[in-house]
DNA sequence: CGTCAGGTACGATGCAAACCGTACCTTGAG
DNA sequence: CTCAAGGTACGGTTTGCATCGTACCTGACG
């Protein structure tokens, strides 16, 4: 993997966004870190999400390149972290409208 | 078509919503209809999207089963209008969130 | 050091979506 | 009535996505 393919808050492209949170399993982990306080980090494992390693890995990259999580490689595990600033900077609506599914 | 397959404001759901906007056309479409005064009707044809026919019957059918617009059939045209007050009722940061990338 | 758990890369598969051409229906206009 | 324009339905193709198994890498831990 490239050593960052997070893009930039404003390069954030409101397609790559809603395409991401299309997905389920997706939306839950961005709704999980939301309901937890700001700057938490969380295992990426930890979701409970009914899919295969290979899928997981997929599923984050999707959420990374979109720019909604950032991701932490701690040794061996990898946390993931809610870009809540950039997210609230950039599209502030976005926060608001996902807490309408909780 | 079943004479309408729009659903309830009460019954829209998230993920077909972003699914429906994760489409370049159609974003478009209901980026128009937003930037034009509440009830305005567009003609399904008057959007210039680069697609067929048929393919343009398939994106208003995803928008309206999301619950994004409503079509009235006037005589053998066939109008689409933006459900701003279903949209604003349920999901209020929705416009919002929309309107940052016009 | 050996081993196991967490992650990623890669290749494959199955399914859904975007797209088109064609055929067909309806209706407003002439 | 006739006809062209707007729409839909249907069948087909192609592309993309979600998914998995496997192989491999890397740290943590005994």
């Amino acid at each position: 993997m490239p050593d960052t393919d997070e893009p930039a808050a404003e390069d954030m492209d409101l397609g790559a966004i809603f395409a991401a949170l299309a997905d389920r399993h997706r939306r839950t982990v961005v709704l999980t870190l939301l309901a937890e306080p700001d700057g938490t980090e969380r295992h990426c494992s930890s979701f409970g999400l009914p899919v295969s390693k290979a899928t997981l890995t997929h599923h984050f990259r999707v959420l990374r390149q979109a720019g909604l999580i950032h991701q932490v490689n701690r040794g061996n595990s990898n946390m993931a972290q809610l870009r809540r600033s950039d997210l609230e900077r950039h599209f502030p609506a976005l926060i608001a409208l996902l807490r309408t599914e909780i």
